[in-house]
DNA sequence: GACGATGTTGGCAC
DNA sequence: GGTGCCAACATCGT
């Protein structure tokens, strides 16, 4: 679910309301989305006032008084933000609550695969992130393609670009007519210059829309994205390409089912 | 009921 | 530095 947009989406929806908020209490349930222990996390945001919400590749970088609280969503985490709690809104995959000075925001996930992390400065993750896609220069984006991988893979790497994942990749791919498979390092400067404005017009677009809600995504005010609709191989294998009308194929690259159109994506 | 796939990431072997 | 495989977990489709 969440990549980019959908982190981006999410974060607009929450940070107006959370920015100047104070954390009243927290609890979490979640030996995998909160490791160690969840007792002194809750203790350390006690009473910490919220700065500023912002995004860093795939991460919600929450800053406070004292520290920075990082949320990364995995495939199925959401937060979501509730005027007052009443019975029925937690459920046994809701893995945070944080009651606040005014509301309460939870964390539901139930494949566990995100993380809720306090660090004392900059979280360690995110420094080993790559550039903002929507960020990084032309010039700088070419050089960083001089790499010996898969530009699939590539892309999938955040440690190359921060933020795209398995749709975004894929939708990036078809929209700048390169093959999944195609070496990095011998895309053309044309090519590469396709390349580079496709993600960026790719991931504008889908913002704009509000994400790609594949089953479940929603953002904190629990409303779905429409950028679904606008995908043009990402699940639509055996389905006819938006361009040429031939089925779209879908194979497996760096272990993640990639779909492409076999006629007008080139290696 | 079993099996495989799913938006992510990290560790391991090679 | 690169790839492939497996792991975490719950749910859904075949």
């Amino acid at each position: 679910m969440p990549e980019l947009p959908e982190v981006e989406t999410v974060v607009r929806s929450v940070a107006a309301h959370l920015a100047g908020r104070t954390i009243v209490s927290s609890r979490f349930t979640s030996r995998f989305v909160t490791p160690g222990s969840r007792a002194r996390l809750a203790q350390r945001l006690a009473g910490r006032r919220i700065e500023s919400v912002k995004r860093r590749g795939k991460f919600i970088i929450i800053a406070l008084d004292q520290g920075t609280l990082t949320v990364h969503l995995g495939m199925t985490g959401k937060l979501l933000l509730e005027k007052l709690l009443v019975d029925g809104e937690t459920t046994e995959h809701t893995h945070g609550v944080f009651t606040l000075d005014d509301g309460m925001l939870l964390y539901h996930d139930p494949r566990q695969f995100g993380r809720i992390e306090w660090s004392p400065g900059a979280p360690p993750r995110v420094a080993r992130l790559g550039p903002e896609p929507l960020e990084i220069s032309f010039d700088e984006f070419r050089a960083r393609l001089r790499r010996k991988a898969g530009i699939k893979a590539l892309l999938l790497n955040q440690a190359f670009l921060a933020g795209l994942g398995n749709i975004y990749a894929d939708e990036s791919l078809f929209a700048a007519g390169i093959h999944p498979l195609t070496h990095a390092s011998k895309l053309t400067d044309a090519r590469a210059q396709k390349l580079y404005q496709a993600i960026r017009g790719v991931l504008t677009h889908a913002i704009q829309l509000g994400g790609s809600s594949i089953s479940d995504y929603v953002n904190a005010q629990g409303e779905r994205g429409w950028f679904q609709a606008e995908h043009r191989v990402y699940g639509r294998q055996g389905q006819p390409c938006a361009n040429c009308g031939r089925p779209i194929r879908k194979i497996l690259v760096a272990q993640r089912g990639t779909h492409y159109c076999p006629r007008c994506q080139k290696k």
